[in-house]
Parts: structure tokens; C-alpha cells; sequence
DNA sequence: TGACAACCTATACAATTGTATAAGTACTGG
DNA sequence: CCAGTACTTATACAATTGTATAGGTTGTCA
């Protein structure tokens, strides 16, 4: 028995580090923040509750590191997509607002998680910071995306069909992952589609590139 | 010393449950489910923390509570004001959309009570019937108001309308409980009717009955 | 008036939480 | 091969939480 299989294993500082900022979210997107406790977020990334004290000074470090990731997440999920494509400006229009409406971003745990993180946000200065930053670029960029489209508009109306279409996506969003049973499959972007074209007064639906494949 | 001032005030069942509720609501929304401890709870009720458990067999209860008393509010104050306007089909659905894009409606203290209880009402059955109740009961009587306007639409058509409707408010509302600093006064109602307006083709923003009063 | 019930307080307790510290084990560089 | 680093565990502790129970005070009804 000189040779016993070993009792843990270690990992590399960073990989710990997001299997505990993963494990935190899991918990939070399930339970609330009042489930990710230290010992639970301990548990399901495999390790005892010290360790965490190792890689973050407190638990607040360690769930302001989680918000940072989630936003990361959302985020480059939803800005990726239009910058590469190389159709008109209809179609870059479309595919942002198809893209905010599917999974990843449009899902139970991603409410769950805003959810939980909002009175967090609220009451914490970083996060609040980290938080507005990622709003604003995200409704910056889709201001841009309607200013580009082929039709007057002046300042101020631009920046209210800004926040109108803004609000549809961020409604349909609340709604499809609130009652994810409640919408079929793509019909939720689709009238997402039909909704910011008719604020705006353009056919958005018919510029979609291409569905959305199965893998 | 005989005649010493009461050491405390004696309330009826139902005060005392009320107040009990709105202190529990209060902390709820300002600090979230964390922030509502049994303690605080009854400090904020100006009562000792044992009171609640004669009015309450268990803080879930209360808690129960304070959520069916949340919907009860909500619901009331957006569903009475058109059921009561004897004007035309568009007055009453413009007046809809402006009262759901009001405070107490919108309102800070509002988002965060409902995202304070969007997990205890993903997992306690009780509350999550409550909450499909008042969901589909504020949706169907939006879809109503939708089906009684002039204009052509089928039933598929008038379904999607609602969705699409109901998702420009609920988004507005989340935009406008989320950045209340964001929106001018009154700013907020009319972009939900430009935009409600523009999904059904109808210019509802000339229709909206009277302007809200400064009390 | 004075007893009685309902309302309210006071105190206590086990469980859970975040945090702190010491000890042990796996891996790497020589 | 073997020592040292830092990664990981183990154990402990004070604070807070929901809950339980006993006792005290108020207001009311005969």
C-alpha cells in the first residue's frame, strides 16, 4: 500500500479559478444567492470550502469575479455575431436582434442569474460599474445598427426607437426565458423581427442570412 | 410610578399581518431575499422577531404572503383604470399601456421585489401558481383589448401581437425600474405607445384619454 | 371592577454561514 | 531522486439565521 491513489489533484490556478467562478453561477442561476454558499460552491467544484478562501479573498471577490464572467459570456455572444457578417445593414440588424433572442442568451439559468445578481449590482459600486458598461455598449451598438439602416431619422427619434427596440428584446428576452415553454422553436426571434421592424418601418424578417442549424 | 406609559400597543390581527407583510416587502425590495431576515422584519415592524411566528407558522409563510400581496397590488392598479374608461377601443388600450408604464408599476422598489422572489417562485408550487395566474390573466386581458381594435387579424396574427405587445411593456417596465434616471417624465408611456402603436398599426399615442395629474 | 383571552416580549437553542489558521500532500525544478 | 513551493485539506470559531417555548402585558367583556 505504498503507493495509494492520490487523495486530490491539483489544477492550475486559473482552471480552479473558473471551475469555482462555473460552479458559483451554477448554484446561483439555480437556487438564487442564497444557494451558493460557500460550502455548496465548494462542493460542486469538487474541493473543500478552504480553498476558496486561497484563490479569493472573500466570497464577495469571488461572486464579483462570477458577475464579470457572466457578462463576459453574455455579451461576446451577442456582439460577435453581427460584427463578422458581411451582408447590408438589414441583415446585421436582423442577425443582432435574432442572436439576443436564442439560447445562450435567451434561457431560464441567464434570468436566473440576472436575477439573482441584481440587488448585488444595486448595492455594490464595482459591480454596478461593470454592470453599466456592458448595458450601454450593448445599446450603443445597437443604435449604431439602426442609425445604418436606410431611412430618415433624426437624433432624437433615433435614440427613441434606440430604447423602443432595445425594450422589445430585453421584454422578449424576460418572456422567452421566464416561460420557456411558451414559445416555439425560432418564433420568439421572429417576432422579435417583426416587432423592431415595425417600430422602424422595414422588413427585418425577410434580411435574416440563414436559420439557425441544429448541430 | 403606578401609571408607566404602555411598553407596547396592541394592533388587530389584521394590522398587525399587514404591517408584518409591508416591512417584509420593503426590506425585500431594497436589499433582496438576503436583506429579509426574520429580524429585520420585525424591527422594521416595530415588534419583537418572536411576533412572527404567532402570525405566520413559518417565514415561508410570510413569505408567501408578502408575494400574493405583491401580485395583488400590482395586478390592481394595472388592470382597474381601462376596465373603468367608457371611451373607444383605443382609448382603453393606450390608457392600458400608459398605467403599466407608471409608477407604482415602474418603479425600482418593484423590480427588485420581483427579482428578489423569482427563484422562490421557480420552487415553491404555491407561489409559482400565483404567478401564472396573474401572468396569463394580465396577458389575456392585453390580447383582449388587442382583439377589440379596428383592424384586420386572425388568431394566430393576434396571439403574436399580444406576445409582441406584452414584451414592449414588460421590457420598458424592466428599462424603466432598472434605470429610472434614464427617462424623462412621461417619457417612458410614450415610447410603449409609439411602439405598441406601431406593432398594431394604429396610432394609439394621440389617443391616450388625459395626461397623469401631479397630486 | 377584575379575570380572561389574545397579543406581545424575552430568552434560548440548534443549524448554517463566512472566515481564520494550521497541517498535509502533490507536483516541479534542481 | 528529493527537497521546496504552493496547492489543498482539516479543523475551529464567532456571528447570524430560523425556530421553539415560557412568561408578561394589554385591552375587553361579563
Amino acid at each position: 500500500m505504498s503507493t495509494s491513489s492520490p487523495k486530490f489533484t491539483r489544477l492550475g490556478e486559473d482552471a480552479r479559478r473558473e471551475a469555482l467562478i462555473a460552479a458559483a453561477l451554477d448554484l446561483m442561476a439555480a437556487g438564487g444567492p442564497g444557494a451558493a454558499t460557500v460550502r455548496a460552491i465548494a462542493e460542486k467544484a469538487g474541493v473543500t470550502p478552504g480553498l476558496i478562501r486561497h484563490y479569493f479573498n472573500s466570497k464577495g471577490d469571488l461572486t464579483r469575479a462570477a458577475y464579470q464572467a457572466m457578462m463576459a459570456t453574455l455579451t461576446a455572444s451577442s456582439i460577435a455575431a453581427p460584427a463578422h457578417a458581411q451582408s447590408g445593414p438589414e441583415a446585421r440588424l436582423a442577425l443582432f436582434v435574432a442572436v439576443s433572442l436564442r439560447p445562450p442568451i435567451v434561457d431560464p439559468a441567464s434570468l436566473g442569474l440576472w436575477a439573482g445578481f441584481l440587488h448585488q449590482v444595486r448595492h455594490d459600486p464595482q459591480m454596478r460599474a461593470v454592470h453599466e458598461t456592458a448595458y450601454l455598449h450593448y445599446r450603443d451598438l445597437l443604435q449604431g445598427l439602426i442609425a445604418a439602416q436606410p431611412r430618415p431619422a433624426g437624433d432624437a427619434q433615433l435614440r427613441a426607437d434606440a430604447i423602443a427596440c432595445n425594450a422589445v428584446i430585453d421584454g422578449l428576452w424576460l418572456e422567452g426565458s421566464a416561460l420557456p415553454h411558451a414559445f416555439d422553436l425560432n418564433e420568439l426571434e421572429q417576432i422579435g423581427l417583426r416587432s423592431v421592424g415595425a417600430i422602424l418601418g422595414l422588413p427585418l424578417a425577410s434580411f435574416l442570412p440563414q436559420e439557425p442549424e441544429t448541430t
